[in-house]
DNA sequence: ATAACATCCGTACCATGGTACGGGGTCAAG
DNA sequence: CTTGACCCCGTACCATGGTACGGATGTTAT
């Protein structure tokens, strides 16, 4: 694993852009570049724990973390603070519940507007009334 | 029903301000100043309509859908293309299935680490770790 | 060794979904 | 008939999460 940005970019399914967008946020660091000596000299390497913090992120903000969220967990990653990730863990928990429900709620509304739409074909379909309680 | 902006916004359990926001975004319509003539005469009036459209948007977005996409739900409410209605149904349903997945993992991922955590008091819980396939 | 391609970096710009401000006008209760 | 709460409107600003640009430099395949 000696990667550049791109495969980088690319073992984490992201824009390159995106990489340096995080590495201004501080979630993943900064390696000195490859050349020794002169002015710009030599490229940026990574290897395989970056990219293990990459894919982390990502799935992080699958969860619902937000970007400074994800900062406090991989500072939280190197600290003892086990009762703070208890509860970062928690709280995120209860929101996704919260979350999953809502999205479950608003699929069955799909669902019946679908149906109702499907019935026939004349006349327009109770788009509003299919999300009403 | 004869409510003034702010009964609106309460009922729809939002902003004042995003009322205005969504009215800028033609998902509401801005009703006709009740005062006659003259220069700032009178105040808007909303009514029950309005409130179900409130409430509409509010259930669209917790469905996934844009602000964009729920215009043109709105818009399709008064017209009689069901073709365009159930195809916009099917998609945001495959959309959602797959979040609602993912969060799912999201949730066993976060649900493992906590136990992590909590299963012992000394040194640091392998946050990345619970995230990783 | 030279062309083609990738990286580096600062800076600017973008979309989405709001929120804030401020100087007015209006309305209902006392 | 004043006072306090609310409404009106334009304009500006904000947070989040990126995406784009472009000139200089570095790397690699032929």
């Amino acid at each position: 694993m000696n990667l550049t940005i791109g495969k980088l970019a690319a073992a984490g399914g992201v824009g390159v852009e995106t990489v340096r967008y995080y590495q201004r946020r501080n979630l993943l660091s900064v390696p000195a570049r490859s050349g020794g000596d002169g002015w710009g000299a030599g490229v940026r390497r990574y290897d395989g724990d970056d990219v293990r913090r990459l894919k982390f992120i990502r799935s992080a903000q699958a969860a619902g973390f937000t970007l400074d969220e994800i900062g406090e967990l991989l500072a939280l990653e190197a600290s003892d603070d086990r009762a703070r990730v208890r509860s970062l863990a928690h709280q995120r928990i209860a929101v996704l519940d919260e979350k999953i429900a809502q999205m479950a709620e608003a699929r069955a509304a799909l669902a019946r507007l679908a149906e109702q739409c499907a019935a026939s074909d004349k006349g327009p379909c109770p788009i509003l009334a299919a999300f009403e309680p």
